[in-house]
DNA sequence: TTGGTTTGTGACCAAACGGTCATATTCTAC
DNA sequence: GTAGAATATGACCGTTTGGTCACAAACCAA
């Protein structure tokens, strides 16, 4: 969506540009965010700003492209999920990319939360039934799969359960950074490893087994060393 | 927080004031809500509010203690929570007190919504340990209850469940609404009783078998009528 | 009727908003 | 060197924001 010009534009002065969006649009909504606070802090007027982008909308559109790019990027890199992952591996895996985004992109995990909150409710449409359904479709199709599959319990409200999914894995990622404190530290410098350190893989095994209890067909945890 | 002189009011001019404020702060969150609207619609001048009210946030404090108390007269209205209601059921009633809100009272919902969005990481302080939890302390207090009563699992960790039931209880009010589709109508024109419309009843079911079936330490859920 | 207190009013303020545009500068090609 | 295209600029526009204040109107007791 930007325009030729920006395409043209010397690596750096791009990267300033991209810097300042990305951090006005993490500290405020859309709505909020200002078009001044962001030539101001890449250090260009405002007038080139829009030979760059048609209007404040364009600029947002483009900064979720990156987003999205970025995440998909980060997704690649981490153990991608397998055909013979079960349901619940692939949902573990999905929180996982979730806050290790948080953790190593704070800003563009921000501006992502936003843009969820700013329509939490949008509408999609099923391509299977064509029937139109709320919530992250992804989790939609997620739940379906599962019931085919026998791991998820015929009797969960599919809608219901997406949606609530959805909620979830946009909505817990501050609070696990919260809980983890200074833990969080050592994954964000890399010093330490999301997939062995034991205090997030202990909250993530938390969350997980309490949605596995709640919606799985014959949900091991209750079978398992937890059981007393 | 109003001055005096806004009590003094005659009832009708205090009655249009509120309720224009309680339209805009329904409509838009704190920082986007508009004094000029609320003035305009509410048919006085802006010099007036301002000697009913210090600023804007004192205006939105008063609007957030009028959905608080109305809640509250809500809340009494239903049948109450008794000692003798076990944990779900509990939570159940909580679940259907906040669905219910939202169809007898759709903008102090919103609004109530927003401000829950507005800091949805508020830390509170357990009142019994001091320590330092993160959502709403009410379901903090309610999953330690249920753990002492033995109805919750004893490995669910309960600072990352309160904060998820928070998110949910909270978030998952649109969605019914949405879903119910004209049967969410004759709820609020009162010509059916939540408590008995088959609909609501059945996804509200789902929604506290999924809790159920998450943390209960003995949920029935798995050996009831649905069970295959 | 008078005088004092309470209440109502809207023009006005400085700041910020998204967006425009005439002009200046820089770059490219011949 | 020069013509012409591409790019950079910030003063400026109209609008909206939360909040103020000098003044007018209404009210009330004496």
């Amino acid at each position: 969506m930007p325009r030729e010009t920006f395409k043209r534009l010397p690596e750096t002065k791009r990267a300033a540009i991209e810097r300042a969006a990305i951090e006005e649009f993490a500290n405020s909504p859309y709505r909020n965010a200002s078009i001044n606070t962001i030539v101001d802090k890449a250090g260009i007027a405002k007038g080139s700003l829009y030979q760059y982008f048609k209007d404040k909308r364009d600029l947002y559109g483009y900064i979720l492209s990156i987003v999205q790019q970025k995440k998909k990027v980060l997704a690649a890199s981490l153990t991608p999920p397998s055909n013979s992952m079960d349901t619940f591996a692939y949902l573990r895996w999905m929180a996982q990319l979730d806050l290790l985004f948080r953790l190593r992109e704070p800003e563009l995990a921000n501006i992502e939360q936003y843009a969820f909150l700013e329509a939490p409710l949008r509408e999609g449409e099923d391509p299977e039934t064509g029937e139109r359904v709320m919530g992250d479709t992804r989790f939609q199709d997620f739940l379906t799969q599962g019931i085919l599959h026998d791991d998820i319990a015929t009797w969960v409200d599919t809608g219901l359960a997406a949606y609530i999914l959805g909620v979830i894995i946009n909505l817990v990622g501050p609070y696990l950074i919260a809980r983890l404190g200074k833990d969080a530290e050592s994954l964000k410098d890399g010093s330490a490893d999301i997939l062995y350190e034991p205090h997030t893989q202990a909250l993530l095994d938390n969350l997980l087994d309490v949605i596995e209890a709640g919606i799985a067909r014959d949900p091991q945890i209750r079978k398992d060393y937890y059981s007393k």
